[in-house]
DNA sequence: CTGAAAGCGCTAACAC
DNA sequence: GTGTTAGCGCTTTCAG
């Protein structure tokens, strides 16, 4: 009766060993079939053992394999915030791509803020992660963020390389050109002034030299720069600045689509029509654009794609290398740049 | 040398019986120390010990002690989407509530998908959490939700009581009131329609309940029932439904900020002016809301207070009860119920 | 093709 | 107060 109350009891998980007993084999048998491997076992044999497994409802423990093997199918995500609709769109399209490989997300949010994310790179390996991916903080990282060289670290969302380690992101350069190129191109404005992140961090360096190159292309003249954090207030705070300097911009490129976001808000409290008085684009291709007002214009991140190539680096056997892979962005037109309504 | 090379050995973590030889005791000692009991330590020792931690760089290896514990300071949280604005606060937190007790989290997506929802909560366990925060997903749940008996397990965002395990929600009868309230008393309207989720789903239940008890405090009458998807796009497509309806309502009320958002969107694209020919109220109280045009009046749920009283449930020994925990929710003024502007 | 057995690193009885 | 030691459940050599 022992072994059926075992059996029944729901709150004891089944061993390998119990299963061996039942199907009549050992232990190492039961361990081929589960993984199927490393040894091969006779169908029949590994009939057996799968019939056991059923009956016990058994499941590996999780524990026991990650000290054994030293893995546990767990990688650690850090990124800035989730209540930033780029950050939520990436965070899921890092979850995707992690289950797709039976990989499981340990998330932890940085808050934005430079001290935590370092911070968090040195915790979150405690909790036995097999990586790191994590998304950087906009507009840091002048100096060589700290890598823990035993784990292997791919940054997602960085614009620049990240010495010792692989880097995934966006070719903001192209871009940024994308837009601007549109805003000059097709509704023939003299000038875009530029909302961008604080400081002259290289995290800005790329989308801000698409801007220029465009400008420059056009013949046209750059706009105005203004400087502010990379979130929606940061957006709504440039406005003053816009305003205020001299001569009113017609259109303006923001960097990020929060930026943008806050910036419409604040034209918008402003009583500054839009795109009538002044055009909007951004970068991002965020969802929350399409229900801006007026909807948004900008420049669309590949994320699923992006997720997937810092999943690959991350696996790579022998740790990620120190490439920096870049990916296009594709324009989306909606209203904010002056063209109508499509839908 | 030996001794030296594996202390610098970056590769190779330092295990408890090398900190237990450099410091001259036996492992039993450095768990003591580390978790500091079972037993105590003389101090001396004890900070022997502890110096030794900190020249190999020890950390105790957290698949060990899972396997030695049962336990591994995990909890997985199942959230519909991130992509939410109202479900990316939530996740938030979560985060910080975990945290704060030295807990991290396991995050996975559903989609918004109840059959992913399902899977989720048999496959996350097996990835070894001591318990599970399930945000639910909105409109479903008519029928018990699949709750593994074994894992402690707690229900947030439940508008219900979930049987055999605990829930922790918002008010939202008295939330829904709050806004509802606010449009009829101090706006004057005589009507206020509502715009909510598919279905008859308990979810609904009590914010619609508020909704209705609003109205009929106030002598007013109901207006127009339109039953959408709890999303963005949901909003959206309230709007013809709204329209087309006879008489247009001078007041509605929607029962998520993600559709009040997306209505707003809706009716700006039909040309309707909000807050003068249509005012809105919505029900979370997410930050976007204050980015919308006009800025969105609503219902804020104390996201932090609920996140922490899901933890304290689930740390409770002898496991979550089955109680379900409810939240005031307080009224944002901003401008689409008519308000001026404050800022 | 399968069994026996040695640990992975840690914790907590149980001795002293 | 501290040392010894027996496992937690699994994987994987090594024998057969």
């Amino acid at each position: 009766m022992g072994a059926v109350a075992a059996t029944q009891d729901p709150a004891r998980r089944a061993t390998a060993a119990e299963v061996a007993r039942l199907a009549g084999v050992s232990p190492a048998v039961v361990s081929y079939v589960v993984n199927d491997g490393p040894r091969k076992v006779a169908p029949a044999t590994a009939e057996r053992v799968r019939e056991a497994v059923r009956r016990l409802g058994y499941r590996p423990n999780r524990a026991a394999r990650a000290l054994r093997r030293g893995t546990t199918g767990i990688v650690g995500l850090v990124i800035p915030r989730v209540a930033n609709p780029f950050m939520a769109e990436l965070s899921e399209a890092v979850q995707a791509a992690a289950e797709r490989r039976g990989l499981a997300v340990l998330a932890a949010g940085s808050g934005n803020d430079l001290g935590v994310e370092r911070r968090l790179l040195q915790t979150l390996p405690r909790h036995g992660v097999d990586g790191l991916v994590v998304a950087t903080v906009m507009g840091h990282h002048d100096t060589a963020p700290p890598v823990r060289p035993d784990l292997p670290t791919v940054y997602l969302n960085a614009p620049f390389a990240v010495p010792g380690c692989a880097a995934v992101g966006p070719d903001a350069t192209q871009g940024a050109r994308l837009v601007v190129d549109h805003l000059l191109g097709v509704h023939g404005h003299r000038s875009v002034a530029l909302v961008t992140g604080e400081s002259g961090a290289r995290t800005a360096g790329a989308r801000e030299l698409g801007w220029q190159q465009a400008v420059t292309e056009h013949g046209a003249r750059p706009g105005p720069v203004v400087r502010v954090a990379w979130d929606r207030p940061g957006g709504s705070a440039a406005v003053e600045a816009l305003l205020g300097a001299g001569a009113r911009p017609t259109a303006v490129f923001a960097t990020s689509d929060a930026q943008a976001l806050g910036l419409l808000h604040g034209l918008r409290a402003a009583g500054v029509r839009v795109p009538e008085e002044v055009a909007v684009g951004g970068f991002d291709g965020v969802e929350d654009g399409a229900y801006a007002a007026p909807p948004l214009t900008t420049a669309h991140q590949p994320v699923l794609a992006m997720a997937e190539a810092a999943l690959d680096a991350l696996e790579q056997p022998g740790g990620p290398g120190e490439g920096h892979a870049l990916f296009g962005l594709d324009l989306v037109v909606r209203q904010s740049c002056g063209c109508t309504a499509t839908t």
